[in-house]
DNA sequence: GCAAATTACTTCAACATTGAAATACTTTCC
DNA sequence: GGAAAGTATTTCAATGTTGAAGTAATTTGC
């Protein structure tokens, strides 16, 4: 199964390990996604669990945590500021950097869904033993460090 | 390292592991993004690559493969035929379904750019030995199931 | 044989995402 | 102290993505 790629058998189990990692991430999360009201997106979802657990954060900060780019942020908090999760602050020291800090609604939100996504992740990973995780993990963190390799 | 969060061991291990997974499909995926031509994108890629190793197919099937919706892969046709590396055709005994297929000019593109693709996996799957990778995609294989447990 | 249900695709609005250009602010270096 | 370089954010255009509504074609059930 996987790859349809016929050549090394180097690379074929690369192919075919690369396909199964994507559809078991994706298939993961899109599982894991259901227990998100519909008003609020994935990506909204991920910068309100950053700050429930680690704090307000730049927007620089916030967007190395989710591997995402500078303009994106803006807009992923531009929507959640619009729904009143969290506030914008300029930073008084150096006005370039802007501060996004729950609000108690926002942190009532995140407080009352976080258990839910946790269960529920929960059981997706029952299909796998403690120890299993544990190999899983390991082995991506191999795969995951940013190993900056020119094109 | 992980999750910060305080909990059930079951969870803290599952969190953990999720991180880990959405980490290296991601970083995987930018990595082996860049030897992309600047033109064409990753869902682009993706189905030119499933034309290339699977042939003609109907827009149904490509969404399945691709795990994406019917409105997402119209676009995408469109933006590929306007490229001029797919063609649009309806089937004569059904009209409903719109057959995709690789045109000579998308042939050559992807036969091309596939082998590098392939390569750059490879390289990166590296990190992991052969068996490390069968490993990797069994344990995945074990989460990808579309158990469609309800919300 | 025809209405109802189903299926494949398109269209649309809203949000996501990137990469590049523009803006605002700070630091560095003469 | 002021120009140049650097950094954080915003803005913008293009594409992606979903989910829902709409259209067209076929199949089903009576």
């Amino acid at each position: 199964m996987g790859s349809h790629h016929h050549g090394p058998r180097r690379e074929v189990t690369a192919l075919d390990t690369y396909i199964k990692l994507m559809r078991a991430a994706e298939s993961v999360t899109a599982r894991a996604h259901v227990v998100l009201p519909r008003r609020i997106t994935f990506s909204q979802f991920s910068a309100l669990e950053a700050l429930y657990h680690l704090g307000p954060l730049y927007q620089t900060e916030l967007a190395t945590k989710l591997l995402k780019t500078g303009g994106n942020l803006t807009l992923v908090v531009d929507n959640l500021e619009r729904c009143g999760f969290v506030a914008r602050s300029r930073n008084a020291a150096d006005r370039r950097y802007v501060r996004v800090t729950l609000t108690t609604k926002g942190r009532k939100f995140i407080a009352a869904l976080f258990p839910k996504h946790a269960a529920r992740l929960t059981r997706e990973f029952a299909a796998l033993t403690a120890a299993e995780q544990v190999t899983l993990g390991r082995l991506c963190k191999k795969l995951g460090v940013g190993k900056k390799t020119p094109a």
